[in-house]
DNA sequence: CAGCGGCGTCAAGGTGCCGTCAAGATCTCT
DNA sequence: AGAGATCTTGACGGCACCTTGACGCCGCTG
């Protein structure tokens, strides 16, 4: 299901939206500020953004920015606005279409499709994790550390992976566990200690004094980027 | 250089959008009607197309299905009308946008400017994969070592393309085997170890020490450039 | 201050994975 | 139908990886 987030302020405007895109079996999120629509999109990654410029808390292209920052989904405009200047403006920030208002919904819909027909083209793009001291491309299976590859063995790659998918979130030890010796190994704390020190040797330029992957004493891990 | 072209049978507009494309550092060629559009396209092989949708001969749609039939390039439709009809039938068509006259030329740019940024994004279409010792053709299914051609078997042929087609990506076992041999197979490992084993004797300089086809052990293999 | 639990480190042993070779089975093309 | 190429399968040596035990350090707690 192709998933769409709304942002507007404007609550009429936004459920009379919603309401045009589920009839037509889209996901649609609805955010009312520019803040909540940056951290609804960063947990619900949207396949496209429809963003109305009017909205009370930041400037309409400061959310495409901030979205631009880390995800490459389309993001179509609304504005009342006919100025040539700021249809340039949220363009030339990172929007990929810009629809003033009055529009049809079936332009808008349109429009959707369009810009969700290239998104498509283009390859999902590969999920890196950036950190001061190394990267890692979730996709490519592959780590690199001042532009050199890192050779990790499998569990090592597997544990590393569970904390590269969720950056800066504790995970507990249960859960490592858990996820790459199995339920049986829950107890196993050990393994964790060991892996996460070649995990730290390969890794960290100070391994005795980990900047990336700390330990939460008595909880478990988690990376820093 | 950015190569677009214009297709207008206005002279005056085709020439005026010339010179600002022009003036900005855009390669432009320009074509007055939907079948020198085509043609002209096919020959220079544009990064974008402004369509405007008044043409004498074909129709305006007609031509944006006629390009999408063998390009993804972008496609800006340029319309006198209004009419949402007009609009989604375009867009529907393959268009990747859709601007109204009269328009400002700031937002032209603007528009033309986001549909090149985006299309930078898809990859070109490479069919070639250059290594350092070899050369993997796939479109022509063919493998060319210091000039000459290798023979490889369908098998080997198969497994290499694989591994061609996402080169620097870690492949598991469990994918190529089940590519290649079937989901039956993803436990018979002994599979990639001879045919990777083949491929090495027929590609690598030193295949008892791979410089291309690298092992990740316990993991799957990855092709390197 | 002493005891304790959690953490980090190291090293050794065993085992499972990988590369290689070769022979038999099967397929393909003439 | 036959020859040659290709695929499958088994065996085996070597090595990297995983597991496991031991030990020291640190911080917390009684």
């Amino acid at each position: 299901m192709t998933r769409v987030l709304i942002v507007d302020d404007d609550p009429g405007l936004a459920r009379a939206l919603a309401i045009n895109l589920r009839a037509r079996k889209y996901d649609v999120d609805v955010a009312g500020s520019g803040a909540d629509a940056l951290k609804l999109a960063a947990r619900t990654q949207p396949d496209a953004v429809i963003l109305d410029l009017g909205l009370p808390d930041i400037d309409g292209t400061e959310v495409v920015a901030g979205l631009r920052g880390w995800t490459t989904t389309p993001i179509l405009v609304l504005s009342a606005r006919q100025d040539q200047a700021d249809k340039v403006a949220a363009l030339d920030a990172g929007a990929d279409d810009y629809i003033t208002k009055p529009f049809g919904m079936d332009e808008l819909l349109a429009r959707l499709r369009a810009a969700l027909r290239r998104a498509a083209r283009s390859p999902v793009e590969a999920p890196l994790v950036v950190t001061a001291s190394f990267t890692i491309d979730l996709a490519a299976k592959r780590v690199t550390r001042d532009g050199k590859d890192i050779r990790l063995t499998p569990t090592e790659w597997h544990l590393l992976e569970l904390l590269a998918r969720s950056p800066g979130r504790l995970l507990t030890q249960r859960e490592l566990l858990r996820e790459v010796w199995g339920p049986a190994a829950e107890r196993e704390s050990q393994y964790l200690r060991v892996y996460i020190g070649t995990l730290r040797r390969k890794l960290e330029p100070a391994p005795s004094a980990p900047r990336h992957l700390i330990t939460e004493p008595g909880m478990g891990y988690r990376l820093e980027r």
